[in-house]
DNA sequence: TTTTGGTTCAAACGTATGTTTCATACGAAC
DNA sequence: GTTCGTATGAAACATACGTTTGAACCAAAA
């Protein structure tokens, strides 16, 4: 198989990059984790940053593909006035449960705390992978809502749009401190358990009236 | 003046940190853009990993004194049921005041960019400085907030408990994002102007009904 | 069987890292 | 004026980094 090395290397820097972090994990532990030789990530994906690309498109792309299928059916059924609860639903629903997978051997799948690179490494890293994974889903999503809140202000709904992406990043990267701050009471590994708690947080939070 | 090496160093060091990350950050550049010896790093704080906590302790500890005592206001003026909004303006306006503080070559806050660094970076390295400095106001907040609802459930008061914290640090560091996603329309460098916004959103999603 | 093209390997490339050393400079105390 | 503890300085410490090299490998094609 030609490309069985490509995808140990993908595994393996999949896992570091997300507990450590792009520059803190170096290539020399994500080859010996994969292992594989050292010179193989400079073979296969060229260099250390386009391994970074290669690893958050493989994982972005068929979310944000299920992200925008969900959300055209959101707008299918309610073209006018589409509904809140669907296209939170649509946004958060692919990112979770491709977050929360149960991890195993063949499927390392550690999304949430890759995501959170996206947000806070250096801009030059990683400004081409959230440009082409995340900049158009964003703006679709923002125009579904605008059509579902009508009478909101424009830059209300950008302000609450950006409180809704912040409660998702936090709750996929951070699900450690919110363990530790319940005394374990709070595993928070079920997607279907997470939206439970969100939408109606997020939905209430989006429709509240801007001045009270 | 003995201490002007370590403000210049604690200066510097707080830019890029919060800029490039921890561990992207060498002391060759803390100490250059400081105009210092590249030894007075080890010399002043012992070593990177001490300098790092050193940062967060200057700005959180006094951030983290300001919320309880606006906390304390909060629940002595209605000791039963303190209210909602009081709670979470205490827990938001000291940290965001603090990150939107006007940057100057004396007083060079960072605090948005690198409060998201206590939350991402290897757990090894902060950890010591998030227990200190956050996790004890943390528990403050979350039995404030169980008193201003005792109806909600334990977990439902977690989870959500979690979400404003998503939103805040969201809000905090990743300004430049809501910036593009609205063409430039919303600059997001004002606290009290983020709280409008912040405020009716969190208190919103902390009274909604939980099955809907 | 020989040749080819893709892949792996050990080793080295030059550079950068955090830390340490030791000599020097500075000021206040005696 | 000398001494002494703090602070700074240039240089070197050992280690780690991303990348490159060129030989070795190995299945499939000629």
């Amino acid at each position: 198989m030609q490309s069985e090395t490509k995808t140990r290397i993908l595994d393996a820097a999949e896992i570091l990059l997300a507990q450590n972090g792009l520059s803190a994990t170096s290539m020399r532990a994500i080859t010996e984790a994969a292992n594989v030789n050292l010179a193989a990530i400079n073979y296969h994906f060229g260099s250390k940053e386009a391994l970074i690309h290669a690893v958050f498109a493989r994982r972005l792309a068929p979310v944000n593909e299920r992200r925008l299928a969900m959300l055209d059916q959101v707008l299918k059924a309610n073209p006018k006035r589409p509904k809140i609860r669907g296209i939170l639903r649509a946004f958060a629903l692919p990112i979770l449960e491709t977050a929360f997978q149960p991890t195993n051997e063949n499927c390392p799948v550690q999304l949430g705390a890759l995501m959170i690179r996206l947000y806070t490494e250096p801009a030059q890293v990683v400004e081409r992978s959230f440009n082409e994974q995340m900049a158009s889903t964003a703006r679709r999503f923002v125009s579904a809502l605008h059509a579902a809140l009508p009478k909101l202000d424009n830059e209300v709904l950008y302000w609450r749009t950006h409180f809704c992406v912040g409660c998702l990043v936090h709750t996929m990267h951070a699900r450690p401190i919110l363990t530790a701050v319940s005394n374990g009471t709070i595993q928070c590994d079920n997607a279907e358990q997470a939206l439970e708690q969100m939408l109606p947080f997020l939905e209430a939070g989006l429709t509240s009236a801007s001045n009270s």
